[in-house]
DNA sequence: TTTT
DNA sequence: TTTT
């Protein structure tokens, strides 16, 4: 009886954070930048970036963590949600968030490389069902934390689900 | 480079309010309801509504004003974008919203009509050029009000771009 | 690598006819109307209407099958995919169609209807794992009918995979 | 009413092809490759690749023209639409193709470059008035054929609108 | 915080 | 006909 669908295509300000759920599920969260260009009444080109929060959750958080890369050129299919939390001067804001169900690697060159010692090293596209999608279960410790082979550990698990969201 | 889409299909919480730029284009508020379901771990059905704020300009906007009305199904489609502000608390925030630049009327019956002596009483498309879309600019009191013919006047200008932003 | 996305929101020219593969699946094809509308040079209000061929795998074509009718406004989701048959004068062509992924029933009035005895007897939105979706598996005669409850059975399954593709 | 929305990411197969109707406005087409990949019932990977035709009107068709490249990474967005034409067989077929509205050239390194001596050497985005959208002209001579500066004069007139639809 |  |  609704859609709630957004289709972005945009670089990574930074590589990707993967947290571990109890359950041990991955959270993937980064952000990508997209910018509109517009002329002015004067004729003058102007730009403006956006920031949008992307939330992948399980395997598609383990593959964004393994495969996206800071600067890197990525479609990410999903819906927009919001969510409110109080920050630590005590005041409640809403935070708002892509939680991706597709992601493809776009940009085949050097950016989101990753390669390692995996299959795909390049680009690739993955899917996730729409069925498994609970909205957004908090980001939390690991069971199992199931350490990245080809990047820094995760951040600590205290720092989960504090008071910045993103 | 980059892509910035936003498809939306729900129904609206209120009717449209309307207001104008000092050129006296317009720009309409409103915001509509998707909701996601869910069954969770024990099999119960879970529903979640995500209320999305809409902002149209121009034609568009007018066009909303005239058709669009509470309870009734909209098709949207546009891009994210979010815009800082500080609150009568003077908290800074982010607020963000969808600057639609298509709008279709769904649901035939009797929702969103508004009929009056227009030709397309009942449904009908709309598209917006993207180039003619400069980036969110503030909403402002009318030149030339231009009354709509079948609803009440726009909210009195000394409300526009009050501290909060919806 | 690559995105290949169809949105479309349109009314069924007919019901969906619902046929079985071997292994039991559900495949449901039926196909929407979308229109455009344009002035052209001289100011005359001209309008087109596009047909969709629209196929759907699995319990999405049984969903569709029991809750879409003639008539009813759909949103469908999914991807464009061709197909070269050869028909009855023996020429090749090929056909075009949309694979679903997702379904939502839109118009929630008495079109698409459906009641019956189910719990969603007019509208809800259901999804399909991408991953589930292989590639057009073609229609075949079913190992177990399934009968529908509300609505006449499916055409003779010597009538599947016939030479006219829709 | 309606919805009918396409989104492709895709490279191209080879150059477009730029022709001009007798008021002077471009037509360009081309097609792109869109590929999905699963796994069948043995586990074995398998590829399956999508042609889309495409066609893009005036401003657009002439930008297509100067940056896209074989091997180029596009973003289109736009509609589909039929066209019935009659082969050199004398057999009635019909024809898909997708009008864009939207294009934006992706991968910035090194395919879909063009360079020259035009200021977006590398990537950009491109939008178009729907409105501005009439229903597939036919394809004709140009009035003035405004010869493009890198690359080769568009194909003979008496090549459009043959037999062969792309 | 990305990129051109 | 593209690309990895």
């Amino acid at each position: 009886m609704s859609v709630n669908k957004v289709i972005l295509v945009g670089r990574l300000g930074r590589d990707p954070e993967v947290r571990y759920m109890p359950n041990g599920e991955a959270v993937a969260n980064f952000s990508i930048a997209t910018d509109e260009q517009w002329k002015d009444r004067d004729g003058n080109r102007q730009t403006r970036t956006e920031w949008h929060n992307i939330t992948l959750y399980r395997k598609l958080g383990e593959i964004a963590g393994q495969y996206l890369r800071k600067g890197g050129l990525v479609y990410i299919e999903g819906r927009i949600q919001s969510r409110k939390y109080t920050g630590k001067d005590g005041v409640e804001r809403t935070a708002y968030e892509i939680i991706g169900n597709e992601m493809k690697m776009l940009g085949s060159k050097s950016d989101n490389a990753g390669g390692g010692n995996y299959q795909e090293p390049q680009g690739g596209d993955y899917g996730q069902s729409q069925s498994y999608n609970a909205p957004a279960p908090a980001a939390a410790p690991p069971a199992a934390p199931r350490r990245q082979e080809n990047r820094p550990a995760p951040a600590p698990v205290d720092d989960i689900d504090d008071d910045i969201p993103f």
